[in-house]
DNA sequence: CGGATTCTTGACGAGAATCAAGAGTTGTGG
DNA sequence: CCACAACTCTTGATTCTCGTCAAGAATCCG
């Protein structure tokens, strides 16, 4: 984890779309990213561990992580995963003194801009709409948890498998020339999904044989989104 | 809906625990209680409804409610019990402007402590603990909603009905001659066990046979809990 | 006593997890 | 450039949990 203070501008890419920034005003962007650090993650580099003291705040800036809870048997509940512009840690602010309620952990090569707690106190002090937004997105992940939650308990694993794939083609996908590209395992599909590998490899290819999708080694390339969108029917 | 603004104290039962006002300070309790609406509710009225806007905030003093959120195709996701002293219409003060996230409905006759938009503004402003004491609230509740997913995804049936008889023991049991005496009917432990009552029943009336618990309508009798914290094993 | 509510049990089936075995890719080093 | 290992995907057979449906018993109440 090898901290570089400098070029913080430069290590903001320009496309990086941030909800969480959106909702501050300009000078309050430019004070946060004054006082961050651009910190470099590595695949399977844990960022934060749920149980331990919340004492940074962060926001992801290229790559992806997993978020997920730990049980006591060893199994692990995945939650979702955070892409770019994501901010994390927010218990650090929103229950002063807390533990981390999850655990997130580096899929990809990425970075991520970090705030300790120190920094922290005094950009909520210099900064009133900063508490709005950490708020915002607090209950915006809470919102979305409960949605997924009814996902999985009112929906087949056809139908999650399904608006799995819709989200992810929204979230990370990007054109080519077959249709939208998804950079994604059927192990991740199945996730994302709450569902076996084998359930999602049996969904995917009969997709395939259809012709609703291609498949590559890691890699999806959906021509169109609509069947899949009304495969997942309801919300 | 009647109002009663008349004899707020009184209407605060003595032992009324709440982890919400327990957060504040004695003043700010006071301050609170003085700008309340105690309004009395019955079975099924509908407290507050998912996509209204949030407009008030509230405090179940006596009763019960039941926590939920509808689907476009009108199936309804049992989210948890809510119990005296628990806070609810967060989103009132925590995303300003907004709308409510979940459906709440009451169970019983009861009542609830509630403060309207402009009490609640002016609330913020004298109470700075105030804010904390709500996004506390959001996050615990965010910390049980993932909990009761990981219940929901990695634990079998059985496992679910034990747990959900031993968070009932401890939430709404009282101490009776023959053990813990619960007053929940099949059909509710099944929602809150998101089975449906046909395994609850089963289950339920597995464990009589055992002797480990007796059954009446519409309630439980728990000798021990002990078997049930094992049954449920991991957390 | 009737009627409504709550509980019980059984038979059946659908959905998805599990397990086993192998095929297809990709990357590496000799 | 080939051979090998590691990873990823595929398919089938099997099992099991739990939901669904039907029918009826027990309990409570006016």
């Amino acid at each position: 984890m090898r901290r570089k203070n400098t070029g913080i501008i430069a290590a903001l890419p320009r496309g990086l779309k941030s909800a969480f920034l959106d909702a501050l005003p300009p000078f309050e962007i430019r004070a946060l990213l004054k006082s961050a650090n651009c910190i470099r993650v590595s695949p399977r580099q844990v960022l934060q561990q749920e149980g331990e003291p919340a004492n940074r705040l962060w926001l992801l800036v290229t790559g992806r992580v997993s978020v997920y809870r730990l049980r006591r048997d060893g199994e692990s509940l995945f939650l979702r995963w955070g892409m770019p512009g994501d901010a994390f840690g927010l218990a650090t602010i929103v229950r002063a003194p807390a533990r981390y309620l999850v655990t997130i952990e580096a899929v990809e090569e990425g970075s991520i801009l970090a705030w300790d707690l120190a920094a922290c106190e005094a950009l909520v002090l210099r900064c009133p709409t900063l508490g709005k937004a950490v708020n915002w997105a607090v209950s915006k992940y809470l919102d979305n948890l409960i949605d997924i939650f009814g996902m999985c308990q009112l929906q087949t694993a056809e139908e999650r498998l399904a608006r799995v794939l819709v989200e992810s083609a929204g979230q990370l996908g990007h054109s080519g020339p077959e249709g939208i590209e998804v950079g994604l395992k059927n192990e991740e599909i199945a996730l994302a999904a709450h569902v076996t590998l084998f359930t999602a490899t049996r969904h995917l290819s009969k997709w395939k044989r259809v012709g609703l999708l291609k498949k590559y080694r890691g890699r999806i390339v959906l021509p169109s989104l609509s069947p899949f969108q009304t495969i997942a029917s309801d919300l």
